[in-house]
Order: structure tokens, then C-alpha cells, then sequence
RNA sequence: CGGGGCGUAGCGCAGUGGGUAGCGCGCAGCGUUCGGGACGCUGAGGUCGGAGGUUCAAAUCCUCUCGCCCCGACCA
């Protein structure tokens, strides 16, 4: 490809609407144009990288026994209606209506579609399992897309769906999964840690979530650096202290003006926060919840949607509690009527908390359950914090921001029993197929290796996925023999096979290196006056500073070999 | 949906005591340059996001509206 001929162009300056780094040299570099709020064009460039992206995922599926289908865009919202995910998707799903007046979902993913495929054409034990899956575009209607490509609402997404006999054929395929899922990142030299993840309300049992760390994250990662135990923040556990155990003592109710917070009220009446009990107020789909957590623990709301089994969860106004009889900053779980208790296990951790005594200025000390009070579900609802212990070792917990670059679970038969997709199995006794689902979307994957794969002056492209191996780049082309011998090299390192950017422009030097950075393309050539004195042309990698002479003596052949070298060291 | 910010040339920005729009980069032409974003001259390019209003006169003042970005909520 000559430079003078490509669509589009490079940027100078970073556009204003651009705040993360992989956003910000994607539109740099020309690789992506934005259409409208989290919809973009993909240019030459970025789509060479995104196909490259895609026929290493499509190679890993194909060789995980996967097979590759194309499912419709549009979906009859019907299929929506059935599995009962039309409500749970609520507003993220877009919808329309043809001209017959048919209502239709425009796909946000395809499990309903393959279900609908699986009732009518899998009858047999002997028919599974079965890996169907689809390189395509997907849509949702984001409340708010962000991050350039990390979060858009229009996206290519690689979705595999298992469709099992029995759960032991699931965890073979979710197995399969993961390890192909591990071979892609491993392709991509894209250091993705599995993750436990939630799997949502309507989730199956297994899930987990291939995370890269990185700031520009969205999502928040727990780890503990001893043992390897990782969990996305909304799942993750932690071992709660136990406080002293004490003797318990009898109820006092006692003065604390102006004590509305956790710490002022500990600080007030010299106890640790671990020895005061802390209420928060909910609204889950439309009821009131009053939440009990020891004091110097948060409430992740993540476990506390999945416990309420609710699916719209937001903290009450103070107004609303105030509807609710309760005063806020002095509520407390002793007496009340009426109202939803959950409290999370910590209660249990400890005796003689602090707790409000419903009226203002008032707490109670001494406040032991169940002697005191009452919950209607108790539970693990607490969120684990830096510097918390690990589940598994004991060790710290540490936490870090992190981008999903992959999503695997297991629906197991939520689906299928409500589609009627069924089978007969060896006994001749029908049962429902066991469905798992593994998604990867391409773009924010794209994004996420310039996040993690980059330098001051640009992109630095994996070799495997770069838009094009080598940058050819002339200098100085009116002077003696430049431009004919440049555009001699371009022929013969096409006809070697070679994928070239030749920078056919007549600018200066410094905007044909700034570009080749900028675009990070693996192997820059820069011929010259200077080089052609010594028949020779300069090579520089675009990951190493040092450069090194290739004689133009059969120089295609040379660069072909060094090409070489180096896909299979990267491999 | 709550909070904040921004819409003026392709990009980055200036321009409020109201008086028919500027700068840098980029772009086109000519010339000089040429190893890390060179220089001179000439030139093209703008419904000032949109609608309504106030005014003799609106990028500027008022009202409404649309769009984009960030934080949060939300998010298989």
C-alpha cells in the first residue's frame, strides 16, 4: 500500500473527545473514526489489524472443534419473550417494528437464536455435543459507552455456544474454552488473567472473566499475588475478622450528638469502626431493604442483587427513608416494622456493637444479634478491599482496575427448558441441552493491546496482528537514485509476500518516522542518499532502539528471513 | 438517569461593554529544503450544533432543543 493512496490520515493533535490511551492513538493513527456515540467506522488500517484479531480467534475455535455459522441480526423479539430475557435486558436491548408491525430485537448476542436453532435440530444424545459459534456484529443500547472501543454500543464479537448432553460434557467444553481462550491471548502477547466472575442474576453456576490490568480499566479486579486467587471486585471474598468476643452486656441507650457518620460515631464513643454496626438503605425493584454491615466493612451491591435476586438496585434517597420512619444517620435494625432486613454475615463476627438508636442524636450500645434484633437474610453481602484477607491463602488482597477481554459461562439448562430444547438421551428419557456461552468482543480487544502495548510516541502492533510488516520509508526522494530504488524494494518485498506500508510521500523525514511510530508497524526501512552510498538500507524494529544495515543485495529475501525470525520467536 | 464539562474551518484553539469571524497545524499551488513533525510566498476552506426570541444589529444576551466527552448509576 503506497501512504499517498491510504484512506485516511494521520492526527497531529489528539482530538478533545479522547481520553484513554488506546482511544486516543486510534484516532491518531487513522485506525478508527468515530460515527456517533460509541458507533465507529473501522479505517483500512484498524480493519487489517481487527481481521487479523478475528482469523486468530476463528483458528482456535475451529481448532477447539468449534464451528463457524453466521445468525441473523435481527431476531423476532418473541425468542426474547420466551426465555424471559427480554425484561432482563431491559432497555439495552433495541428494538423495532417492520412494517407488518412484527416487533423485532436487533441482536445484542445469540443464545436465543441457537437455542431456537438446537430445539428443532438436536434430538439425539448422539447429536452432542455440539460448538456452534458466529464472528458478528452485535448491538446494545449502552446507558453510557466510553473509552473509545472499550465500551461502544455497536461491536464485533466472537460468540461460541456449548450445547451439551449432561454437565460433565459442559465442563469438558468450558475447559476447552478456557484453554482456547488462553492460546488467543498467548497469540496476541496479551497477558489476561482468569478471573471468578458474577454471572448475573440469571446466571448459571460457573463463570469467569479474562481481565487485562490496566488503569483505563473499567472493571475492578481482586487478587491475591500468593496463592493466584483472582476475582472480579463483585465477586470476590475475603475472610472477615472476628472482633473480641465478648460477654454480652446488656442494651444502653446513649447521647452522640452530631455523630452521622460510622467515624464520628466510633470516634465519639472510642470504639473501633469493627465495633459498630452500619445501615444502608436500598430500593430493589421498587422495595425497601434496610441493610446491616459491621461498621468498618461496604456493602458490594453485586452480591446483594444476586441475594435479593432483584434486578434494579439503587441506594434509597434520605427522603425515602425518612417515608420509611427511619432517621437517617441514627437508623437502626432494633424495631423496626415493616421493613426488609438482609445483614451480612459480619454481624455475626463480633458482640456488643454500636448501633442507632432510631432517634436523632441516640445510639445503642451493646447491640448483640439475634438477642437484639432480627433480620429476615443474612448473607455474605460485603465487598473485599485492598489490603483484606484471601479466601484461599490467607494472604492480602490487592485490587486494580482491569479491561474484560473475554467472558465464559455456564447457563446450563435456563434456556433450553424454557425453548423446549430437548433430546433423548441413551435411556430414551428426554432432557433439556446443557448450554454454556463464551464471548470475546473484538474491538475492545483491539483496544485493550494498544492500552497495553504502546510507548510515547505511538501503537507497537504484536507482529502477528501489526496492519502491515514492514514501513518503507524514503527519504530525500528527488535525490539521485531514492525513489526508483524504493519503489524497486516495494516490488520485490511484495513479491516476496511481504506486507508493505511504502511512505511514497514527499515530506520530511521527521513526519515519515513520527508516522511510523505512530502506527506501529514492526520493521521500519529507511533508505536515503546516505544508505544508498553504502548500497544498503537502515532497519529499525519498532520495539528496540538500535538500528542495523541490510545490504540491497537481495534485500527481499533478507528482510523475508528476519520477518521470519521473528514471527516464530513471538509465537 | 444524577453530577460536571464542551459544541466557532479537517484537527487543536482564540474571540461577551452586541457592530457581517481569527490564530496554529493540516490542505492546494510555486520555490528553497531534507535522518525525528523545515521555510518563504500565494490560496481554498466557516449555516459560529439547531430552533425560537430580544435588538436597527447576535458567535456574543434570553428560552428551548440536539450532539459529544468525563464521573457515578447501569451493563451476561
Amino acid at each position: 500500500m503506497r501512504f499517498s493512496k491510504l484512506f485516511g490520515k494521520t492526527l497531529r493533535e489528539t482530538p478533545a473527545e479522547a481520553e484513554s490511551v488506546s482511544h486516543q492513538l486510534l484516532l491518531r493513527s487513522g485506525m478508527i473514526a468515530q460515527e456517533a456515540a460509541g458507533i465507529y467506522c473501522y479505517l483500512p488500517m484498524g480493519w487489517r489489524v481487527l481481521k487479523k484479531i478475528e482469523n486468530i480467534i476463528r483458528e482456535e475455535m475451529d481448532k477447539a472443534g468449534g464451528q463457524e455459522l453466521m445468525l441473523p441480526v435481527l431476531q423476532p423479539l418473541e425468542l426474547w419473550q420466551q426465555s424471559g430475557r427480554y425484561m432482563s435486558f431491559g432497555k439495552s436491548l433495541f428494538t423495532l417494528t417492520d412494517r407488518k408491525e412484527r416487533r423485532l430485537a436487533l441482536g445484542p448476542t445469540h443464545e436465543e437464536v441457537v437455542a431456537d436453532l438446537a430445539r428443532r435440530y438436536v434430538k439425539s444424545y448422539r447429536d452432542l455435543p455440539l460448538l456452534p459459534y458466529q464472528i458478528q456484529t452485535k448491538l446494545r443500547d449502552e446507558p453510557r459507552p466510553r473509552g473509545g472501543l472499550l465500551r461502544v454500543r455497536e461491536f464485533i464479537m466472537k460468540d461460541l455456544y456449548s450445547l451439551d448432553a449432561d454437565e460433565a460434557g459442559l465442563d469438558e467444553s468450558y475447559q476447552k474454552m478456557c484453554q482456547a481462550y488462553k492460546n488467543i491471548y498467548a497469540r496476541l502477547s496479551l497477558p489476561a488473567l482468569m478471573v471468578e466472575a458474577d454471572s448475573g442474576a440469571i446466571g448459571g453456576k460457573d463463570s469467569h472473566e479474562f481481565m487485562v490490568l490496566t488503569e483505563d480499566g473499567e472493571d475492578e479486579v481482586t487478587y491475591c499475588s500468593n496463592c493466584g486467587y483472582a476475582a472480579n471486585a463483585e465477586k470476590a471474598q475475603f475472610i472477615k475478622t472476628r472482633t473480641n468476643a465478648e460477654f454480652m452486656l446488656p442494651l444502653e441507650e446513649i447521647a452522640t450528638p452530631a455523630t452521622k457518620t460510622i467515624e464520628e460515631v466510633a470516634g465519639f464513643l472510642g470504639v473501633p469502626s469493627s465495633q459498630t454496626l452500619k445501615a444502608v438503605f436500598y430500593y430493589a425493584d421498587g422495595e425497601f431493604v434496610f441493610v446491616v454491615i459491621r461498621g468498618d466493612l461496604e456493602v458490594n451491591e453485586t452480591k446483594l442483587r444476586n441475594k435479593l435476586k432483584c434486578s434494579d438496585l439503587r441506594l434509597a434517597t434520605e427522603e425515602e427513608v425518612g417515608e420509611a420512619g427511619l432517621v437517617a444517620g441514627f437508623a437502626s435494625p432494633i424495631d423496626v416494622k415493616r421493613i426488609k432486613v438482609v445483614a451480612d454475615d459480619s454481624i455475626t463476627l463480633g458482640s456488643n456493637f454500636v448501633v442507632g438508636a432510631n432517634k436523632p442524636g441516640y445510639h445503642f450500645r451493646n447491640a448483640n444479634f439475634p438477642r437484639d434484633f432480627q433480620v429476615d437474610l443474612m448473607a455474605d453481602i460485603a465487598l473485599a478491599r485492598s489490603g483484606d484477607s484471601c479466601p484461599k491463602c490467607g494472604n492480602k488482597l490487592s485490587c486494580t482496575r482491569s479491561i474484560e477481554v473475554g467472558h465464559v459461562f455456564k447457563l446450563g439448562t435456563f434456556i433450553s427448558e424454557k425453548f423446549g430444547a430437548s433430546f433423548l438421551d441413551k435411556d430414551g428419557k428426554s432432557q433439556p441441552i446443557v448450554m454454556g456461552s463464551y464471548g470475546i468482543g473484538l474491538g475492545r480487544l483491539l483496544a485493550a493491546i494498544v492500552e497495553q502495548s504502546h510507548d510515547d510516541k505511538g501503537i507497537i502492533w504484536p507482529f502477528c496482528i501489526a496492519p502491515y510488516q514492514v514501513y518503507l520509508c524514503p527519504l530525500n526522494l528527488e535525490k539521485s537514485a531514492v525513489l526508483p530504488t524504493a519503489e524497486k524494494i516495494y516490488q520485490e518485498l511484495q513479491s516476496e509476500g511481504i506486507e508493505v506500508l511504502f511512505d511514497d510521500r514527499d515530506d520530511s523525514p521527521g513526519i515519515k518516522f513520527n508516522d511510523a511510530d505512530l502506527m506501529g508497524i514492526p520493521l521500519r526501512l529507511t533508505l536515503s542518499p546516505r544508505t544508498l552510498q553504502s548500497q544498503s538500507v537502515e532497519a529499525k524494529w519498532r520495539r528496540e532502539k538500535e538500528v542495523q544495515l541490510l545490504p540491497l543485495d537481495n534485500l527481499a529475501v533478507r528482510v523475508k528471513k528476519l520477518l521470519d525470525e521473528t514471527a516464530s520467536s513471538q509465537s
